[in-house]
DNA sequence: TGCCAGGCCGGGT
DNA sequence: ACCCGGCATGGC
């Protein structure tokens, strides 16, 4: 079951990404919008995240000092369409409340900060858990810490190469133990996982006739 | 028409 | 340390 090591985690990469190219990940103009991105997308189809986006650009960009100024209640109604909107508008206040109150509201200068520090405090934000604060590291910072989701655990699962019950910081080490700590690697590396999963690896669907990993 | 989507929290064992 | 219900919309 757990045939994981260096060869086959690189193996995986090329496979995925001579199929399928770059990525361009993460959607998003600046890095503040993919942080609202990783928390909107929680548990959230894609599709819905972009509408709650545009609506929050509807008169003015997209900046922490607009959304700090938001009524909670405006800002709900706005991100309507990505779901659970109560808590994602709580989410982003906290978010955007920590970053005025340590960081000046700049999120430049949170970035300068130790990332393995930013990351606890990222953490103790009540709504960024494990998967959110790697996507906000990687994607809106360029940190090289590799993103786990439920992607990354079906994929490999049903390729037989990770077993089923594994902890997120367990599966994250197994990737940053045996990959070039690469910020540019990661970020593809997770978008290709989440690309061939929507393609190949749907939920109740053990066979993956045509899927690039096929026979790994 | 139900199931699913790039999670996380809080309360209960 | 796990387990589970709750949170909610839009697409297929």
């Amino acid at each position: 079951m757990d045939k994981m090591n260096r060869e086959t985690l690189m193996e995986v990469f090329e496979r995925l990404y001579s199929h399928y190219g770059p990525q361009g990940w993460w959607p998003g103009e600046t890095p503040f919008e993919v942080i609202v991105g990783a928390i909107l997308t929680q548990n959230t189809a894609w599709s819905n995240v972009e509408k709650a986006i545009s609506n929050l650009k509807k008169d003015g960009p997209l900046t922490p000092e607009a959304l700090f100024r938001m009524d909670e209640t405006e800002l709900a109604m706005r991100i309507r369409p990505s779901g659970y909107y109560n808590v994602k508008a709580r989410r982003l206040k906290d978010f955007v409340r920590f970053l005025f109150e340590n960081y000046g509201g700049k999120i430049e200068e949170m970035f300068n900060e130790d990332p393995r520090i930013l990351r606890e405090r990222l953490l103790r934000i009540r709504g960024i858990g494990p998967e959110t604060a790697d996507s906000i590291l990687l994607y809106g910072g360029n940190i090289p810490v590799f993103v786990v989701d439920a992607y990354t655990y079906r994929v490999f699962n049903r390729h037989g190469l990770l077993p089923e019950e594994i902890s997120y910081e367990e599966c994250q080490k197994m990737f940053m133990e045996n990959l070039p700590k690469d910020a540019g690697l990661f970020n593809e590396y997770h978008a290709l996982i989440v690309r061939v999963a929507k393609e190949f690896c749907k939920k109740g669907r053990p066979l993956c006739r045509g899927c690039p990993l096929e026979g790994i």
